[in-house]
DNA sequence: CCGCTATCGAGAAACTTATATCGAGAAAAA
DNA sequence: TTTTTCTCGATATAAGTTTCTCGATAGCGG
């Protein structure tokens, strides 16, 4: 086997290390040059072992009563997240969030260059969102296979979700971001990654009723 | 203390509440009485006895040999989740991603239901955005105590994501959904979710790093 | 009617993740 | 120079989550 560079981490750690990135890019603007668990662990209420041990996945060693070098960090979770170089990617789904996604203008520092959006709908396709092309889905598979394109998008309705990922899966492409909220089969090897913003949300409302039930004032009329 | 009808989860259990509860309602949809753990877990890729632990949290008992009844489990849920009533909501920061937010018709059925958008922006102000008007930032306190909005919307950049989010707890807003990638501080009782995108994106990219290495074809090269 | 099997629910065990403790090293203060 | 303090990294402990095991129950097939 190659020799791995990149060790497996929770995917709980994994989360973290984009928050850590953010924070110390704002503070490698500030002029920091070093920056210590404790004072990252603060910002996000964290316990600042656990911040050690999340920034011992990327390889990065501190110094004692120093901490580590603020960019040097930096340089180091970018890669490990694989956000060194941007990946090109397919969005289908032309719609409400696939637009949003398109206009994102901070993708590239995240590792994802969108080059292409596809949709079903005749009226959208031929158009151009945010300098993008949008295409009709069938030249999808051998346009990734010549564009070499790794990573799908797809923002269509749930139930057209499964088809789209089976299409992508056909074309070549590795890892899929889903934003439906379906389940989806994909065969081994494929990566998915569901993007549910209703898990979010069920967390935010299921603690504001909670909190709403407790002070007895708005949910008692039930 | 008032009764407690909501009883304390994990986190992890409250995210794949909503995952049940949709293949729940494509379930019923096609008219399915009953539903068992096994079923559902099958759909997931879970441990069964996982998805019974999860229902457990929503109080609808099942029965042997049979499972549970598809529509009161759905009621359940939707019960635990905060989900069988809409909350209103103000949205700040009407650009991609609040564009996005505001167009989804499916809100509704999880809980939410954003009823106006507030920008700084004094070109989108007076707008309406899918029948929502845009309205000045300098508004909101007021209008969401009139109100009594309850969840506030964060899709400012991150820049200004702090200020938002001071703006509206001393509006009275009791949780924020947020949006930009900062680290947020909000007064002890306020509730903060944040929808962190690039988060699930650095899992996929992560992973698709991995992948890549192992066959060695695209990252040896570094 | 009587096993047989699918399923629930409860409790135990295994596993994962988070937090606490401690020694060592490095800068700052005395 | 010596002491103090901060921080890392390693190890140990605790907490939390998932998976396994098992007895009970309800329908199904013989
Ligand atoms: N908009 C949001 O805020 C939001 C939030 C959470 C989840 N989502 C999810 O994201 C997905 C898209 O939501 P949206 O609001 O953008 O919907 P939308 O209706 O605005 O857009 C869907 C787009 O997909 C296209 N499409 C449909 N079937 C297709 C197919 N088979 N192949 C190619 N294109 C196809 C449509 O033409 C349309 O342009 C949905 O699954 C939705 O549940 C959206
Ligand atoms: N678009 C995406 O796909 C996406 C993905 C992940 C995260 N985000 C995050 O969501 C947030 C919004 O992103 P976007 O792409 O919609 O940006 P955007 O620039 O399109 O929209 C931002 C909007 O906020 C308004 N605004 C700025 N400051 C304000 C203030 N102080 N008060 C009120 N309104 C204000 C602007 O006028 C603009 O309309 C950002 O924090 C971004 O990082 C966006």
């Amino acid at each position: 086997m190659s020799q791995l560079k990149v060790r497996v981490v929770s995917r709980s750690t994994l989360k973290r290390l984009p928050l850590y990135l953010h924070l110390l890019e704002s503070l490698a603007d500030q002029g920091l040059q070093n920056v210590s668990c404790t004072q990252i662990a603060e910002k996000f209420d964290f316990d600042p072992t656990q911040v050690r041990k999340d920034l011992e996945a990327t390889g990065e060693v501190g110094t004692a009563r120093i901490g580590f070098r603020t960019v040097s960090l930096i340089v180091k979770i970018k890669e490990f997240l694989g956000w060194n170089n941007a990946h090109d990617a397919f969005l289908v789904g032309a719609g409400n969030m696939g637009k949003a996604l398109l206009g994102y203008k901070d993708f590239d520092r995240y590792g994802l260059n969108i080059v292409a959006a596809f949709d079903k709908d005749t009226r959208k396709v031929g158009s151009r969102i945010f300098n993008r092309e949008v295409l009709p889905l069938v030249k999808l598979p051998n346009l990734a296979k010549r564009m070499h394109i790794n990573i799908g998008i797809v923002t269509v309705p749930a139930e057209y979700a499964q088809e789209v990922v089976d299409l992508m899966v056909v074309a070549g492409i590795k890892a899929i971001w889903n934003f439906a909220p379906a389940p989806l089969k994909i065969p081994e090897g494929v990566i998915l990654e569901n993007a549910r913003l209703t898990q979010s949300l069920a967390v935010l409302t299921n603690n504001l009723t909670k909190v709403l039930g407790d002070d007895g004032k708005d949910l008692e009329k039930n």
